[in-house]
This record gives C-alpha cells, structure tokens and sequence, in this order.
DNA sequence: GATGAAACAGGTCAATCATCCTGTTACCCA
DNA sequence: TGGGTAACAGGATGATTGACCTGTTTCATC
C-alpha cells in the first residue's frame, strides 16, 4: 500500500489537535464533537491524533488544562492586575467583551462556564480541572479586592462573596447572552455591578 | 410472534416519559441521554416512545416547555409573587435551594441555565424555548422591583438591569456550585445579593 | 357492530461513534 | 552506522445511537 510522507512535528500536531478541538468543544459542545471532525478540522491522521490522545476524555482534558485556563488568565486575570484598581478592571473587561460579542455572529459562551456544565457530572477529573480554574480565577478577583482594602481605596467590602458573585454575574449574564443571543444580558450587569462597586469604594478622583 | 397486552393510557405514558427524560436531561445532559435509557426509565416499549416522540428533537422540546419552564415558575415566579418584597422574596428563595442542595449528595445545577448552554447553539428552536422561559423569569423579576418601587420600598433602582443582574448571579452561583460540588459559591451570592438589596431598600420596620 | 384512527408492542436498520490495529517513517543515542 | 523508539499513516471494528417499520390492540364515532 502506498502511505504518505509524514510530518513530524509531535508539538505542531499536538497543538493543532487542541487548537480545533477547542474551538469545536467551544462551539457546539464536547458531546457534540466527533473525533473525526476534530481530525478534519486539524488536518491530522487517525494513527496521529491516537498516538497524542488515546481517548476522547484525554484531549478533553489537555483542552481544559491547556486552552481554557489560557482564554481565562488572558481575558480576567492579567487585566485585573493590569489596571489600577478591580473596578475598573472589570468594568473594562466587560466592556471588551461585549465589543467582541457584538462584533461576532454568534454568542458562544463563556468556555469555563460551558464545558464546567456540561462535563462537571460526567467525569471527575475534568470536574476538578475546570473547578480548579475558577478556584484561580476567584484568587485573582479576591487578591485585587483585598488589594485595594488594604490601599483605603475602599471599605465594607468582603473580598471573598464579593469576588464570587462578581465571577456568578459574569457567568450567567453569558449564559442568558448565549440564550438570547445578544449582549444585552451582559450590558447589564455591566452597569449594575459598576453601580455596586462604586458604592463601596472612595472617589477614585482626589477629593481636596 | 407473542406481543403483550397494552396500556392504553397517552397521558400517562407521555408524561412518563417526559418526566424520565428531564431527570435524566438535568442529571446527565441532553446529549449524554440516549433514548434507549428513556424507555428503560419510564418503562415505555419503542414504539410508544416513537408514536409520543417521534424525534429526541420533539422530547427535548416538549421538556423544556413543560418541565424547565416549570420549575423555574415554582421555584422562582411563585415565591416572588408569594412573598411582601423582592428582597425577602429572592434571600428565601436563595435559602431554599441552598438548603435543598446541601441535603442532596450531587450538585446538579439549574435545569434552565444547564440546557440553555447546552442547547443554545445546537437548535433554534430549543434556543427560542429556552429564551422565553429567561424572559418570563426576567419579567417577574422587574415586575416585583417595580411594584416594591410604586409602594415606595425603594428608590433609584433599575427594575430591568437589577432584574438581569439577579438571575446571572444566581444562574453563575448554580455552575460554580455545580463544578465545586458544593453549595459555598451560592451562600456567598445570597449574601451579597442581600446586602446589595439592602442598600436600595428602605428599612422594613417602620421608622419613627 | 362496523370502521377508521389513535395508541402501543417489539424488533430492525443504517449511520455514526470512539477506539484500536498493523505498517511505515523519521529521529535519537550509542 | 545501526538499532530502538517515538511519531505518524491509513484504515478496520464493534458498540451504540436515533430513527423507523410492520403488526396488533384499544377507543371513539356513527
């Protein structure tokens, strides 16, 4: 039989695979996605894709260590240690992403929030997985609550509930988003948070 | 060849089945449910299944519409209209599902927010379905908020965007609760939401 | 009490799924 | 430079899926 020249690239073809699997699982779902469409999708044989991952729940697993905890420290975490203070980081990041809802076709989701819900009771480890990455997510959100306290920009505030329910908002103002297939959703908790936020902290403009 | 004797009984037999396959829809998933285990659940023959049913389509509609929508009423709409405030109301409500959660020994998730992502961008039609029950949650909500304003429980408060920042909470709060197995991220959204709420509402106890 | 339609029983079927298998080729190290 | 292993290629396979099909029985209606 004749066979053709392989590549080898074992990183390229590793990160291709989570390349598409991830934008297959985002899109439609894990359950959703065949391993066939995830080959065509990265241009890889069969005989690859099973040397890199021998089952399914592997990649699923790579694409929610690798992908999702990168897309989550990319869009929440490094902007809240970018910016001054945790309201005006989140405010910015929600502005960010509704821009990009709005300019996109389809509202996918938050891949946190699909995949935690779709594979939480399914399978342990990528319970555990995508839970940890909330867990780092909240430390994020909490560590910046706590920051500011401690730099008197305000009072009153419990770094901790605070820092969930800013994560809770954000996830279901996605969900119903994704529903509705409009950023309304998101818009307003947008300003509903920005309104709670500023209640608990001084003027960010020095007051004489 | 031997068949047995049949019942006859439509709405028994479909509402069986729907009652299966929403069981087994929140516990596991929409597409993890195959519709052999259906029939097994609600002791139904395949031909039952498929003269009731004659696509999984069909099923996951007709749960959606009967079942989803109305948890979500006796869970939410009900308690709203029941109680004096939106407040009380919402921290009851809050109270309830935290408690129901803990006794259980799986964190299963809000049937609404669990198929609405799941299902969202697979059917328009489930999507349309599953916005309406969104809306005609969102709408008690505002109405409550509204009414509380009109009585003068409160002031400066935007029924539509509070409304929204509820449900997204509680709906975020229910998928990390889901993914942390534990019921930690809602008791930190009560808290806040209350505290919040608070805040926008005069005192209960009347004021000399 | 004849008749047409609805309600059901039980089994079949093609398609798709994830997985795995046997070869073949490139790379690494001694 | 030779041998061992990792990195692929190209199918094959058995299980499972959703859908469907042919009968049979009950019910409503006249």
């Amino acid at each position: 039989m004749k066979t053709n020249r392989r590549t080898n690239d074992p990183d390229g073809v590793r990160r291709r695979i989570v390349d598409a699997a991830y934008d297959a699982f985002v899109r439609q779902g894990y359950l959703a996605t065949g391993m066939l469409e995830i080959r065509e999708k990265a241009s890889v044989s069969g005989g690859a894709l099973a040397h890199h991952f021998p089952a399914k729940r592997d990649l699923g697993l790579a694409v929610i260590r690798d992908r999702v905890a990168q897309v989550v420290t990319a869009t929440w975490i490094a902007p809240l240690q970018a910016h001054a203070d945790a309201p005006t980081a989140i405010d910015s990041i929600f502005a960010a992403i509704i821009g990009e809802l709005t300019s996109r076709r389809a509202v996918a989701g938050c891949p946190l929030n699909d995949m935690a819900l779709e594979l939480s009771l399914h399978d342990a480890e990528m319970r555990v997985a995508l839970s940890d990455i909330f867990a780092s997510w909240h430390d994020a959100l909490r560590a910046k609550f706590y920051a500011d306290v401690l730099a008197d920009r305000a009072r009153d505030l419990h770094p901790d509930s605070l820092a969930t329910l800013i994560i809770a908002a954000y996830s279901g103002a996605m969900a119903m988003a994704k529903a509705r297939q409009h950023a309304i959703p998101l818009a307003d908790a947008r300003t509903e948070l920005a309104a709670l936020l500023a209640a608990k902290y001084h003027r960010i403009t020095p007051a004489g």
